[in-house]
RNA sequence: GCCCUCGUAGUUCAAUGGAUAGAACAAGGCUCUUCUAAGGCCUUGAUGUAGGUUCGAUUCCUACCGAGGGCACCA
């Protein structure tokens, strides 16, 4: 695949470098951006401040002199002048895709775009079925691991977020060159784990008929859910059943009780059963599965190996001292006072599997923000150990899903299982198009691309570090600035083309009367030309939000542009052009919404 | 107590140190004899407080107030 290292705007931000260097003036960073409103150019740069704030502080005086109207160099001028100054300059060697330069404010200089340029990128998009893409991580290989529920657990919405996320900025990526690889990692030992095998053991009878083939997998698993509560709530609540978790817990790491065993391995199975039906519904395929059993003991050694140098002993415990390298940092235990492996030694035995199965250029974690000081603690540690490794490690956070009535807790009961949030969307898509004019099938497909997306959406507008508050009427949003308007517009517009096929009107970009122009026709070729650049800073900034923006605003200016126009008429010679815009129009917003995991249906 | 995040319309979110702080929801009005009205058009409304840096601060710094998370054997 090609793509195009020569933007718009790298020509126009050469062309500035170019020009300043014939006026041998020094500037600082350049800054050049699309004005949010388009009377204002179409890329505009704040060139003159540049210079000022190059300005070293010994240039007070002069500074002072060129705001008040003084002089800057030799005789002329204020700020506004030297922006007239610098525009002369750049007219002398102007691009062709540019129509016009001008001095606005206090000294902005704005570029208009020449409509040949918008009709052109038209055309440029239809040529390029990869419209959008970068060379940001060309040639790299990025490890993604996201989601991470764990066995014996439900998956609530909490690993639906991270879903989300992880899917959107793994496809960014990708987009952008890299070599993705998607790993989730799973804690199939610990703690969580034997108490829901100690309830499931006291329920003998349940167990044992959950066992058996009659139930339905997410019956099974929300079975083995339900334990893990009831468990974690007496664990809490009374001394002597802890120290038989406790033991239990020990029993599933050494795997010395056949009855446990055999609990342990059926539970395991049918939740990773459970989980897999839900990765297929929301779009994500792993390449690798680590989990934490087979990860603990090649951390347990790397600890143990460098006991007394890096890790030492405290009360019985294996710790780590943070604090000694880095003062914001904390102790934190790696080897329990029994002997077990904790979170922080089984992340070291994991970052050393996954550099050994793959020759990683960047391993990228995603959690939620509770979890960003234990890494930063692991970080450290790794640092010291392998300083290699360690600077290839991003650690991504997101916010935390909350419950607008509350803390959302697996004791009290009110933990929303990602499946349930699911249906309950997918239920309302379904309700809504009952008397459309689908086959049954292609409802309930429907209904399930649509319910995906507005759960999605919601998740993927904001910048990833913000809490969501998860209010149950609100987040499933239909309507506005949702994942299903997106949806809609494209499937209008996928609608629009169909029809236009049927009547055998192609798209084009030329006029029979060779004398008239095509006009570029709104805000749409405005905005559709600027895709790969907001692909490029969600991949810079690890941010699918900017995309979402991005899609909502083409979306609207699409919208707009269908409600007051007629596009498909055999009497307009401009047709062929519409037909064209409607197609790049679909095609980018197609690819935005893969981008962030959301599909996109021809009808809906 | 210490360490991170974060405080923007009534609500949920935007805004790479720059132009008149953008949307959506909610409220009201208009709009399908044109291709999907899950749409379009119009009207109202916001930077927690106090300082500082800067020509210029929602953005950077300090303090305070408020929310969330973390701070030794859970993940």
């Amino acid at each position: 695949m090609e793509i195009k290292d020569n933007s718009m705007k790298e020509k126009i931000e050469n062309l500035i470098r170019e020009t300043l260097k014939n006026l041998k003036v020094e500037a600082g960073d350049i800054i050049l951006e699309h004005p949010e409103d388009f009377k204002n150019g179409d890329y505009s740069t704040n060139v003159v401040f540049a210079i000022v704030s190059n300005f070293t502080p010994i240039d007070v005086e002069k500074k002072k002199r060129l705001f008040d109207g003084g002089l800057v160099g030799e005789r002329s001028g204020n700020l506004k002048e030297l922006a007239e100054k610098i525009v002369k300059e750049l007219n002398k060697n102007l691009l062709e895709e540019i129509l016009k330069i001008e001095v606005a404010g206090a000294g902005f200089v704005n570029f208009y775009l020449t409509q040949e340029f918008f009709v052109n990128s038209v055309k440029e998009i239809l040529e390029n079925k990869n419209f959008g893409q970068n060379n940001l991580f060309v040639n790299k290989k990025i490890m993604v691991e996201y989601t991470q529920p764990n066995p014996f657990k439900p998956f609530h919405i909490g690993h639906l977020m991270s879903n989300a996320i992880g899917e959107s900025i793994s496809r960014i990526i990708e987009f952008s060159g890299a070599k993705t690889i998607r790993a989730n990692y799973q804690g199939d030992v610990g703690p969580h784990v034997a108490k829901a095998i100690y309830q499931m053991l006291k329920n003998k009878n349940d167990t044992s008929s959950a066992m058996s083939e009659n139930m339905s997998l997410t019956e099974k698993a929300s079975y083995i859910g339900q334990s893990y509560a009831e468990g974690n709530d007496v664990y809490e609540k009374d001394e002597k059943i802890k120290k038989e978790i406790d033991e239990i817990n020990k029993k599933v790491y050494d795997r010395s009780d056949k009855k446990i065993n055999e609990i342990y391995d059926w539970g395991k199975r049918i939740t990773l059963e459970a989980f897999e039906e839900i990765y297929k519904t929301l779009g994500t395929n792993f390449n690798y599965y680590f989990f934490e059993s087979l990860v603990a003991p090649t951390g347990q050694k790397i600890v143990e190996e460098k006991l007394g140098k890096v890790f030492e002993k405290s009360d019985k415990a294996i710790v780590f001292k943070a604090e000694k390298y880095d003062p914001k940092l904390h102790t934190r235990v790696f080897i329990t006072s029994q002997g077990l492996p904790t979170y922080e030694t089984k992340e070291l035995g994991l970052t050393k599997t996954k550099f050994e199965k793959e020759s990683l250029d960047m391993s990228v974690v995603v959690t939620a923000n509770e979890q960003e000081d234990y890494m930063k603690v692991v970080k450290k540690a790794l640092e010291i150990m392998n300083p290699e490794i360690a600077s290839k490690m991003k650690h991504i956070v997101h916010g935390m899903m909350r419950l607008a009535s509350g803390k959302m807790s697996s004791r009290k009961g009110n933990v929303i299982t990602g499946e349930s949030l699911i249906s309950e969307a997918c239920d309302e898509i379904l309700e809504k198009i009952k008397d459309r004019d689908f086959t049954e099938e292609e409802k309930r497909q429907i209904s399930k691309d649509v319910g995906v997306s507005a759960l999605k959406y919601s998740i993927l507008k904001q910048n990833i570090g913000g809490n969501i508050i998860y209010d149950f009427g609100k987040s499933i949003s239909f309507e506005g600035d949702s994942g299903p308007y997106l949806q809609y517009s494209y499937a209008r517009a996928n609608s629009v083309l169909e029809k236009a096929k049927a009547e055998n009107i192609l798209p084009g970009f030329l006029l029979d009367d060779k004398k008239s122009e095509i006009l570029p026709l709104g805000d749409i070729e405005k905005l559709l030309y600027r895709f790969p650049e907001v692909v490029l800073r969600s991949a810079e900034e690890f941010e699918p939000h900017h995309i979402v923006n991005y899609l909502i605003d083409i979306a609207r200016a699409f919208n707009t542009y269908y409600g007051n126009t007629k596009i498909i008429d055999k009497d307009d010679p401009m047709s062929p052009y519409k037909i064209a815009l409607t197609l790049a129009f679909s095609m980018v917003m197609k690819n935005g919404l893969y981008l962030l995991g959301i599909k996109a249906p021809g009808r809906m």
